[in-house]
DNA sequence: TCTAGCACTCGAACACTCCGAGTGCTAATT
DNA sequence: AATTAGCACTCGGAGTGTTCGAGTGCTAGA
């Protein structure tokens, strides 16, 4: 155990050998016993010689085996080192980059809407459960805000964001307001906070905007309260999931007691979307791998824009997840960005024996295709993207 | 098989052991025999007789048998039986209806969070699947439009229906067009369509606001016809689902595949909530069922409102239900009335070896609650409800 | 250093038995 | 005529034993 236990540490026999049990595991879900491994993937070696690396790979810690007499499948360290150093990215089709873009702006006019057909695509795609997380906003300005009477007592405010994105909320006023005392201290809202980072924003800022109207300062705040309060929402994530379902046709998933754990921890979307958010701060460490494998993509001309970078993402393998539950599963994560301020996160959860190269490849290019088409839908005139009308 | 096959064929006795048999089942999910019937039931026959009875009931096509030498269980149309006939509705507690009440109103907003919390109050007490539509309001009618610039190219409009509920949606408009036109738009359309039903709402309708103002004609029609698609939209019928993965939790969902397979349905969305609709056209005539085992609900003094009436409710066992993957299930629905015009669908989804009573009464309760605490809402200022402020 | 060969291991699959809770039927009892 | 006691019968489930084969580790020879 003590002698070798790292990656590199291995030969490059031990490497396509781990490569090929890994592989093979994920296809068949069937530990992976040496002769048939030699067989399916010619290797150039008898099982004899592939058994004494394979129970070296053991020792070392990469696999493990049910029992004596069965085959061997890959440990938690097994499949970390498949996913740090063996795994190879497939790519994925231009035209596969038109037909999302498309998909994921076609008759959009809510931003959220994006955001969940994102999510919907990605499930599809990979056929595991995808999770995205609507951007924190705290750090992005507030554009506009508008008051609107609808009756006696009730209201709307409208919020803009700078990066434009609309997010209203209906609130009660007291009855004594009529339309146009609401318009007046929605103007005094506005002359207050217009320009100022959400974040900026507390019941001290707004307050100071009862010192602009006459009106009696009771009425005015509890406006001023509701209005803070509909603010203080928009900086709410929001989780959009997809795909849960799918997770059942799974063969890990046909131990039902299994299953119901997971879906009670996935229940609790808040704490999900707290995890993928903890996970993006602590691992910029990760982060850096990802960029490590960075791989230039060649844009044929004509083609629609390409990256020469892949977005960083991070790989959270069965007990790496701090999450109930989540023991026999993996979470790959990645984190979009709009502009330099607004940023969310994009995440697939599927068992551990999971495509790795395929669900890798598949979140960076949506990551890619969500961020080059909400800054391009953003910032609205822009003319990196051309948008339906 | 041809001499009797009506419940009212059933002497009393044959009535207690089907009962008996449907509630055993119900909690044991086991095949009951006659001998434990016996004595669980304390019944003052001996289980010979109880076993003649059982063989009778059986060729009545009430219970069926996995295989000779199990015990009965009951067939679709013992459920049928059961629930049309024997069964016994639990009272709710009051104590239970202010905390339902306060629970669907609490730091309420908007009208659809009390239709979310509805479902998840009703998942929550059943601990089965719950879907609550959002009602339709074609027969309802426009009280409010208003269209507000967010920014040149996209605007919000509002619309105020008339029982006070607020639906509001993003548009792209035209560049070209200014706050100021239009705010003059807006009012065109104002004047237009202000008390019409939404119904009576179309294409042509709505175009002829545009002869009412001086601006281009190519201009306004987009905006109108972006106004008329948001309103279209507050016709769309909302579908909340609570408390799908709870069902992995009973017995009949050990099967993997079965589960699977109704996910699949259940995941169709729009196409529940259709067939839930067909349901409460057709069935006036089972809806008359429910009324028939009224029961008058003594109100001690100092409760809050209670009524007389139970609202009716529709009961769909197994083959009964026209959806795949649903064989294994019951489906009991309800309609919610807020007023006389506007109504929407509840409904429980669970396995056919459901607690009839139990369930049933809950939904009727609930759709109690929720019909009046939405009407008190709607109807501002009325005295019935108090909401917090 | 590799590999052929061999003894060994263990789970999956199948056959077999036993057990008990259930049945239907018949004859005796009320 | 209705009920019940009694009995032979059925059949799934749990338990046991056996076989089979794909896997292993180890050793000796190439």
């Amino acid at each position: 155990m003590l002698e070798q236990e790292r990656t590199s540490d291995m030969d490059d026999r031990k490497k396509t050998i781990l490569k090929a049990i890994v592989d093979d595991y994920v296809k068949t879900c069937e530990p992976v016993g040496s002769k048939s491994l030699v067989e399916r993937y010619n290797l150039n070696y008898s099982s004899a010689t592939i058994r004494n690396e394979m129970a070296e790979l053991e020792e070392m810690g990469f696999l493990v085996k049910p029992h004596t007499s069965a085959g061997r499948m890959p440990s938690d360290k097994g499949y970390r080192a498949y996913v740090d150093n063996l795994l190879s990215l497939p790519e994925i089709p231009p035209e596969e980059e038109i037909a999302v873009r498309q998909f994921l702006t076609e008759n959009l006019r809510e931003a959220r809407e994006m955001i969940e057909r994102t999510a919907e695509y990605l499930a599809e795609k990979t056929n595991y459960l995808s999770v995205v997380l609507s951007p924190q906003y705290s750090d992005t300005s507030l554009e506009q805000i508008k008051i609107m009477m609808i009756e006696p007592g009730r209201a709307i405010v409208v919020l803009v964001l700078s990066p434009g994105v609309v997010h209203d909320r209906l609130i009660r006023i007291p009855s004594l307001i009529d339309e146009k005392d609401l318009n007046e201290i929605g103007q005094a809202i506005e002359r207050c906070l217009t320009g100022k980072r959400l974040n900026d924003i507390t019941l001290v800022t707004i307050s100071s905007a009862a010192e602009d109207t006459e009106l009696p300062e009771a009425l005015v705040n509890q406006v001023l309260y509701e209005a803070y309060v509909a603010i203080k929402q928009t900086e709410r994530i929001e989780v959009y999931i997809d795909g849960k379902y799918r997770l059942l046709k799974h063969p890990e998933f046909r131990d039902v007691d299994r299953a119901s754990r997971f879906y009670d921890t996935m229940r609790q979307e808040q704490m999900v979307a707290g995890y993928m958010r903890e996970l993006e701060q602590e691992e910029e460490i990760d982060a850096m791998k990802g960029l490590d494998t960075l791989e230039i993509i060649e844009s044929a001309p004509g083609t629609l824009a390409t990256r020469k970078d892949r977005p960083a993402y991070m790989v959270r393998i069965g007990q790496e997840i701090a999450l109930n539950g989540m023991e026999d599963m993996s979470f790959i994560t990645t984190t979009y960005r709009i502009g330099r301020r607004i940023s969310g996160q994009i995440g697939v959860i599927g068992p551990k024996r999971m495509e790795y190269g395929n669900i890798i490849s598949q979140i960076s290019f949506v990551n890619r295709a969500l961020s080059d088409v909400a800054e391009g839908h953003y910032t609205r005139g822009g003319d990196r993207l051309t948008l339906e009308d």
